[in-house]
RNA sequence: GGGAGCAUAGCUCAGCUGGUUUAGAGCAUCUGCCUUACAAGCAGAGGGUCCGCGGUUCGAACCCGUGUGCUCCCA
């Protein structure tokens, strides 16, 4: 009866679990076309497809045949109540008061009259039946003369041997355990080392079994009352102290659940992960980042056999079938195991056959994944596998490095004598702000799609990839997002600048500022573009990112945009307009990966296109010259001054200058004197030779800018900020001398870190003297 | 218990051959601006015993050792 309830809740929740994945699957694949993830739609493929479950199937019997699979025990979770395993995820665990018992055993000392005991705690004296050790800590003083001896199991006078081993804590209890290897997960592991006997003392509805030799056929817990008293009559009970501990319970029954140990299928790693360690070792499949490299030798040199058979409803079931005497055959189908057992047995029936209850491990399907998308198991050979086998990069989480990374590397070479992808990318895991784990029961994932409503997809891509460096978690924080959003708008506001231009264009012939500014970008662009292409070469993404951005907003639009800015109401020049727009399609096309909907709209907004961003190829990038790149740094440093000495002497925005320039390269500075006037709101610009006395002095590397205005200067805030920066040049002055000065750095240290400091030196003596003159020039 | 990693500005993090760094970014903070693309903005500024201690080196945020605190994976 109840078997045929279970069947047939098992077909409503099989339709149950469909549904789900129609659904949910659904909505994934529904989110990452919003996010705009560029995939090939028509290739969606899922494990439990038809060819795909063959392909599983197959992939059994293969490595059974070859005799990489066999059956083995296995401590499991047991529901006394249902009569089945669980999961771990099926057990809950609840804090429980307990007793703590404590019981001595009696050690053989050889003689009758000689009587010595050791005393050992546990909360489950109905397991003592089972016990076939008591373990010692090695180092424990109070023991180490029992070490190899025996002792007897109370009332069943089992003789078992006492062993030492550190996995016993020295504080807790009596500092002895009992080793029960049937019922307890780590005895079962210590039981593994010593190899002790393994004695099964219970059913599978939770009562004692002829094994246990006393109370047989009743109830744990009933024995558990029972036995304190017999214990207590033939002297073995010490004290029962009260105890709060841990108790799993099963989710569906409610029921204590009982470790178990339980025939489960495993696969041996040891012959086909070598190949999989080789490949990573060997950097045939490369790590990003690298530090997984360690993490996986470490774990494929010390790899466990895996077990594949999960108590579970859904999923590729085991295709081991079994007659009522507990024979087997492992086939791809009923039909094939039915054939197999006639040839042995002419008189076995079909209806006989039964076919194992376990599913196996979802990673047991998935590691098959990178040929079997492209059939390459279930259609040997075939065109697409060929094509794209193998692949390129995986994309995922390193917390799966080992069930799904590792695995798919064996079945690779194991089924298409191949890797199956050279890279592998490990993203990190998105966190909330408190740094925890994304989960539904704190509720604190965040909605994806409302997000994207909210601030807009390519903000949302945007915000994740900037606070993501490669394999670091990521604290999801809205503030990235609006970040993001906040980016985009600033795209806009850039293409309003440049339509407006576009309708104001004539033909004004070359500037020399206009040329300044163009060949200034175009390095920076350059410059921009290579550093972008190391960066994605070494997935570096978030970093490769934050250099696109400060390109677009701050190289382009504030500087940039600003220097070529006619002024209020002027024609643009139309070649410098060209110029700025294939400048900024550029910039689109570097930006496209990273926020893909708005750079796509933009570009082709910006004029007509004969091809779409995303399949664009790149252009090769053209080398930078440096000193142009260096003539642009020094305007934004004399620009940033100048506004900074602005401010401090509390000249208003508005409030126009006369600025004078004293320097050596006056040829230098006349091609840059319109932009810099601009920058700085200087109604005119000159050049000197001398001080102009009651000025604001600015200082910037040889040069000397002096700042000319109607407003009343304040001489004590102009001296405080000279003496200030004094300061500060005379102590870097001081530390680069030192460093000079000492003959084994001279020596020692590359030629042109020496030459470095020396110019650092000679510029911060010239420096010092302009901020000496311009002092002295003050009073 | 085994393994891996992290500790840098108020917050989140870069800083990947030790020397263009008396340490950088974003956010936050402060000051001034409704400047004719953009106030979801512009122009500036302040803010750090690079976790503690010891060592290697001409030179350490970076390499080594050690202590402390935290995180993750596996059991």
């Amino acid at each position: 009866m109840e078997g045929k309830i279970w069947r047939y809740h098992f077909t409503t929740f099989l339709g149950y679990a469909w549904e789900w994945k129609e659904k949910y699957g659904g909505i994934i694949l529904q989110q990452l076309r919003k996010l705009g993830c560029s995939l090939d739609w028509d290739r969606t493929s899922f494990t439990m497809d038809p060819d795909y479950y063959q392909s599983v199937i197959k992939v059994f019997n293969d490595l059974y045949a070859k005799g990489h699979i066999y059956r083995g025990k296995r401590m499991i979770n047991w529901d006394v109540r249902a009569k089945t395993a669980l999961s771990d995820e099926e057990v809950i665990y609840k804090e429980v008061q307990s007793k703590l018992y404590y019981i001595r055993y009696r050690i053989d000392t050889g003689s009758e009259s000689q009587h010595e005991y050791i005393t050992v705690a546990t909360v489950r004296p109905e397991t003592i039946m089972g016990d076939t050790a008591i373990c010692v800590n090695p180092n424990d003083e109070r023991f180490k003369h029992l070490h190899g001896k025996f002792a007897y199991v109370p009332l069943i006078n089992r003789r078992i041997p006492i062993i030492p081993d550190e996995y016993v804590e020295m504080d807790f209890g009596t500092g002895a355990l009992k080793v029960t290897p049937a019922h307890d997960i780590n005895d079962y592991q210590l039981g593994q080392k010593y190899q002790l006997e393994i004695i099964d003392t219970m059913n599978d509805d939770g009562t004692m079994s002829d094994a246990a030799q006393i109370f047989i056929g009743e109830d744990r817990f009933d024995v558990r009352k029972k036995i304190i008293p017999e214990l207590e009559a033939a002297g073995n009970l010490v004290k029962i102290e009260d105890y709060t501990n841990q108790v799993g319970f099963s989710e569906r029954t409610d029921a204590v659940v009982e470790s178990r140990l339980s025939l489960q299928w495993w696969v041996s790693m040891k012959a086909i992960s070598e190949p999989a360690l080789k490949a990573v070792n060997d950097d045939e499949i490369n790590f990003h980042p690298a530090k997984f490299k360690n993490l996986y030798r470490h774990w494929m040199e010390n790899i466990k056999d895996w077990c594949i058979s999960r108590q579970l409803w859904w999923g590729h079931r085991i295709p081991a079938y079994y007659l009522e005497d507990g024979s087997f055959e492992v086939a791809h189908s009923l039909e094939e195991a039915f054939e197999k057992f006639k040839s042995q047995n002419s008189k076995i029936k079909i209806e006989d056959i039964k076919q194992d209850e376990d599913c196996l491990d979802t990673w047991f399907s998935s590691w098959l994944w990178p040929f079997e998308v492209f059939k390459g198991l279930s259609n040997p050979d075939n065109a697409e596998v060929k094509y794209y086998y193998p692949t390129n990069t995986l994309v995922t989480a390193p917390e799966i490095i080992f069930f799904w990374v590792a695995r798919m590397i064996m079945a690779g070479y194991e089924y298409q004598g191949k890797k199956p992808f050279s890279d592998v990318y490990f993203t990190g895991i998105v966190r909330d702000k408190q740094g925890r784990k994304m989960s539904k029961s704190l509720g604190n994932s965040p909605d994806l799609l409302g997000l994207i409503d909210q601030y807009g997809a390519d903000a949302v891509r945007f915000g994740i990839m900037i606070a993501s460096p490669a394999g670091n978690d990521l604290l999801f924080d809205e503030s990235s997002l609006e970040q993001g959003r906040n980016f985009n708008n600033k795209l806009w506001n850039a293409l309003k600048l440049l339509k407006m231009w576009e309708a104001r264009q004539s033909d004004l012939g070359t500037d020399l500022q206009n040329d300044f500014a163009i060949n200034w970008f175009e390095n920076r662009l350059n410059t921009v573009k290579a550093e972008v292409e190391i960066l994605m070469q070494q997935f570096r993404l978030s970093e490769a990112l934050k250099i696109i951005y400060s390109l677009v907003w701050d190289d382009f639009c504030s500087w940039y945009l600003e220097w070529i800015k006619p002024g209020f109401e002027q024609p643009m020049d139309s070649a410098v307009y060209q110029r700025t727009v294939t400048y900024f399609e550029e910039l689109m096309q570097l930006l496209h990966p990273f926020v893909p909907f708005i750079t796509e709209e933009i570009y082709h907004l910006l004029g007509e296109q004969t091809e779409d961003l995303c399949v664009k190829q790149n252009q090769p990038i053209n080398s930078a010259n440096e000193s142009i790149t260096a003539a642009g740094e020094l305007l934004k440093n004399v620009i940033s001054a100048l506004r900074d000495a602005r401010n401090k002497n509390q000249l208003k925005p508005k409030e126009t200058i006369k600025l004078h320039i004293q320097t050596e390269n006056v040829s230098e500075y006349q091609a840059i004197e319109k932009i810099l006037a601009k920058q700085v709101n200087a109604e005119k610009t000159s050049f000197t030779t001398e001080a102009i006395a009651n000025s604001i002095v600015v200082a910037i590397e040889k040069d000397k800018f002096f700042i000319e205005t109607e407003k009343v200067l304040d001489a004590t805030t102009l001296k405080a900020e000279l003496l200030k920066d004094l300061e500060y040049q005379t102590k870097f002055l001081q530390s680069v001398t030192i460093k000079l000065s000492n003959e084994r750095f001279v020596q020692n240290a590359k030629p042109e870190v020496v030459e470095l400091e020396r110019k650092k030196q000679a510029d911060a003596a010239a420096r010092i003297k302009t901020i000496e003159e311009s002092l002295g020039n003050l009073n």
